[in-house]
DNA sequence: TAAACAGTGACGGCGCGTGAGCGTTT
DNA sequence: TAAACGCTCACGCGCCGTCACTGTTT
C-alpha cells in the first residue's frame, strides 16, 4: 500500500496532522472524502495528492470558516468572485478579531502591573452598541452645576420608576474654560422624543471603562486615572465622556478612537 | 425596584451587554449568582455594582479563559501569586494566538492576490512537530546528485513498504558553491538508529509549505517561487529547506524564524 | 493467533440559543 | 384582562474526543 497511490485514515491523519476522527467527521459531513472507498469494507482510502488539498482546507478554516461555509465554497461551483467575497468577509472578520485580541492582551498586561503594584484601579474596555437618547446641551461653569443640569432634563422628561439608561456627557473646552454638560435619557425603541428636545444617536463605539461612587471628587479621580489608563495603552479619546447613573454607583466611559 | 439597589435578569442583562439566559447559565454553575432570589418565585435579582464584577469577569473571558477556570480564579479565595500566575498563562496563550491569527491573515491576503493576478502559486503555514529522525549528510555539487544520495540512505535502512516519512534537509553553501543534503528517515518513538547513523531531533516548528511534482525543475521552481512568498510576507528562512516525500507528490518545506 | 488497525454507534462537553409550557407582575 | 416578564425543562448546535464493541489486515 505504500508505494501505491492510496493510504489509510491513520497514514493520512499524521501527515495531515490530524487524528483520524475528524477525516471521518469530514467525510460523513460530506466536506472532505476519501479518493476510495472499499465497499465490502468500508475502509477509507486516501490519495496522496489530497494531502494539499486537505493543507487548503486546513487553512480556510484556521480563518475562521465553518465546516458549512467551507463546503459551501468548495464543493459546489463557485464563479471567482464569489470566492473573492468570501475570502474578504474572512479577511475583515479576522481583521476585527485581532484588534479584539489586542484589546485583550493590553487589558491583560494592565491586570499583571496593578498585581505588581496594588493599586486598586480597574478598567476594561467594552464595546458599547448605539443608543438613541434625547439630550439637552450647555455650557456650565463648574463641576457641580451638573446636577441641577441633569434634573432639569429627568424631571420635565422621564418618571422616577423609569427604568431607561441616564446619565451626561460632557468635555472640559480648554480654550474656553467651560464644561460642555449634556444629559440624556435612552429612548425606546419607537417612543417620541419630549418637547424641545432633539433625539440623537449615541454612536455605538469601543470605551475604556471604570466605575465610582456617586461622590464627586471620587469621579474626578476616576476620569483622571481613566485618561492615564488609556494614555498609557496608547489609545486615544474621541468624543466627549460619559457618565451613566448605575444606582449607587458611577459608571465612567471615555470613547476610544478606533484602531 | 429602580431606585431600590436591585433589578431583574433582563435589566441587568441589558446593562451588560449579554442575554438573560447567558446570566441563568452563569448563576446555575455557580459562576455568577444574583444578590438576591426570592424564594417563593425563585426570580433572579441583581445589585447595581455586580455590574462592575459582572464587566470584570466578561473581561477575563474575553482574553480566552474558560468559565470553570474563571469559576476556579474568582470564588475560591486564591492568593496573588496564583492569580498572577493564572494572568501570565492566559497572556502568552493570547500572544500565541494572535500570531497564529497574523498568520492566517496573511495567507488570505495572498489568497485574494492569487485571485486578482490567476496565480496557480499556493502556499500554506503549518506548525510541524518535532519529529525523531535518522539522518546521512554531505556535500554534493549538483542537485541531481541528491536522488543517489538518498538512495544510499533508505536502502541501507528502510524496507520498500516502509511507510515511515522521509524527505531531505539541504540547503546551498554560498560560499563554497556546494549543496549541503542531508536525507532523513523518520524513527518510531523506540526505535533504534540503524549503525553508523545518528539519531537526530527535527525540531518542531512553522513552515511554510508548499506542493510540487516530483520533477527536478518544477520542484527548484516552487522553492524559489516559496522563497519569494516568505520575503513578500515579512518572514525569514530559518533553517534548512525541507523535501518530503508523500506518494507522487513533493511537499516543500521552508522553516521560518519565529517571530 | 495476536496485535494493530478499520468500522459504526452512542454519549459527552462547552457555552450558550431556542422554544414550550406555565407562573408573576404591571 | 392582557402584555410583558420571570421560571424550569428539554433539545439543538458545532466540532469533534472518547469509549465500547466488532470486523479486517498483517
Amino acid at each position: 500500500m505504500t508505494n501505491a497511490q492510496l493510504m489509510t485514515v491513520s497514514a493520512f491523519a499524521r501527515i495531515c496532522g490530524i487524528t483520524a476522527k475528524t477525516l471521518r467527521w469530514y467525510a460523513d459531513i460530506g466536506l472532505f472524502r476519501p479518493a476510495f472507498i472499499d465497499p465490502r469494507t468500508r475502509y477509507r482510502y486516501y490519495a496522496w495528492d489530497q494531502v494539499r488539498d486537505f493543507a487548503r482546507l486546513r487553512a480556510i478554516r484556521a480563518c475562521g470558516a465553518s465546516l458549512t461555509e467551507i463546503r459551501r465554497e468548495l464543493n459546489v461551483r463557485r464563479s471567482a468572485p464569489e470566492l473573492k467575497r468570501f475570502m474578504q468577509k474572512l479577511r475583515t472578520a479576522k481583521l476585527r478579531s485581532i484588534d479584539e485580541a489586542r484589546r485583550s492582551l493590553a487589558w491583560l498586561e494592565g491586570e499583571l502591573q496593578n498585581l505588581e503594584t496594588a493599586s486598586p484601579f480597574h478598567a476594561t474596555i467594552t464595546y458599547c452598541p448605539p443608543v438613541r437618547i434625547a439630550s439637552l446641551r450647555a455650557d456650565l461653569k463648574h463641576y457641580s452645576d451638573v446636577h441641577a443640569h441633569e434634573r432639569l432634563l429627568w424631571e420635565s422628561v422621564a418618571s422616577r420608576s423609569d427604568s431607561r439608561m441616564r446619565g451626561v456627557l460632557w468635555h472640559r473646552c480648554a480654550d474656553r474654560g467651560v464644561i460642555d454638560s449634556e444629559p440624556f435619557i435612552e429612548l425606546g425603541e419607537h417612543s417620541r422624543c419630549a418637547a424641545g428636545l432633539q433625539p440623537k444617536e449615541l454612536q455605538g463605539v469601543h470605551v475604556a471603562r471604570t466605575f465610582s461612587s456617586l461622590d464627586d471628587d471620587e469621579a474626578e479621580q476616576s476620569h483622571v486615572s481613566l485618561s492615564r489608563w488609556i494614555r498609557e495603552r496608547g489609545y486615544r479619546l474621541s468624543g466627549p465622556r460619559r457618565e451613566i447613573y448605575r444606582g449607587m454607583l458611577l459608571e465612567i466611559q471615555h470613547p476610544l478612537h478606533p484602531g
